[in-house]
DNA sequence: CTACACCCTGAAGCAACTACAGGGTCAAGC
DNA sequence: GCTTGACCCTGTAGTTGCTTCAGGGTGTAG
């Protein structure tokens, strides 16, 4: 498998897996005799498990943690719960923060009257009073 | 007002205060004799009104344009709205995005019986059939 | 045999900062 | 008058997760 067979296989574009592989994040597959990567179907594993765990959020050093337990299967899985659950944790925080700042936009938003620049509420609430010369 | 004064008016950490400068948000401010930044209100005004729109969400080049656009005082604010208006969309989907990402996570993670790695729904969901050797 | 799609490496660019390294300046306290 | 410490300066590199580019080589179909 040539790296565009396993970049399309996995709706990865090809300099991702070669950035991958440079941050050690996928193994160096043997190479061609014309120097080109070929790669087996444990690549093709790692790889969609990597770009699964990438659409759920996870950062790459999740990944990468996730991979080194998940390659341990008679471990508990506790380890791979905490990362999930702090990765959850996380993403409500960020829901959190961009819920205050929808409410608070759409607040500053609906104030406008839509007249000049001199009475527009927007440019009110980030100018201090007075800014404008 | 030195960097560090004008820092801290605006809850903005030094580094980027200068960097503001560097890219040419922020004016670059006179010099004493020693070289430091002399800075007065009206750079106080720009970057408090930076930070606001930055608190608010707002990219440094949404942040340059509303800049432009609030010393045209005269202008309608139309150009304003807009940028506010596609800065809130984008908001919506960023949640929409966490949302989806959240219930995904959420129900991986409850489906987890907490039992050994070879067993564990997280890393089963992650991995396709048989990754494991 | 010549297009053209694909592959290679290595470096730089993106956002928006943050963190050094390696200096200079200035006021206070002894 | 001298040291200590807080502050200031410039310039560069690091962060995250890629993408893009420059400047090539390879392989195959017409
Ligand atoms: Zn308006
Ligand atoms: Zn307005
Ligand atoms: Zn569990
Ligand atoms: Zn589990």
């Amino acid at each position: 498998m040539k790296i565009g067979e396993l970049a399309s296989a996995t709706a990865t574009n090809v300099e991702t897996v070669r950035y991958y592989e440079k941050i050690g994040l996928l193994a160096p597959p043997a190479r061609t005799s014309s120097n080109y990567r070929a790669y087996g179907a444990d690549h093709l594993a790692r790889l969609s498990f990597i770009r699964r765990a990438r659409d759920l959020g996870f950062t790459l050093d999740a990944v990468r943690e996730l991979l080194t337990l998940s390659d341990d299967t008679g471990q508990s899985c506790e380890a791979v719960d905490g990362i999930a659950s702090i990765h959850l944790t996380e993403i409500d925080r960020k829901i959190g923060d961009l819920k205050a700042l929808r409410s608070e936009l759409s607040r500053v938003l609906g104030s406008c009257s839509h007249g000049t620049v001199a009475d527009c509420k927007i440019i009110e609430t980030l100018a201090p009073r007075g800014e404008a010369v």
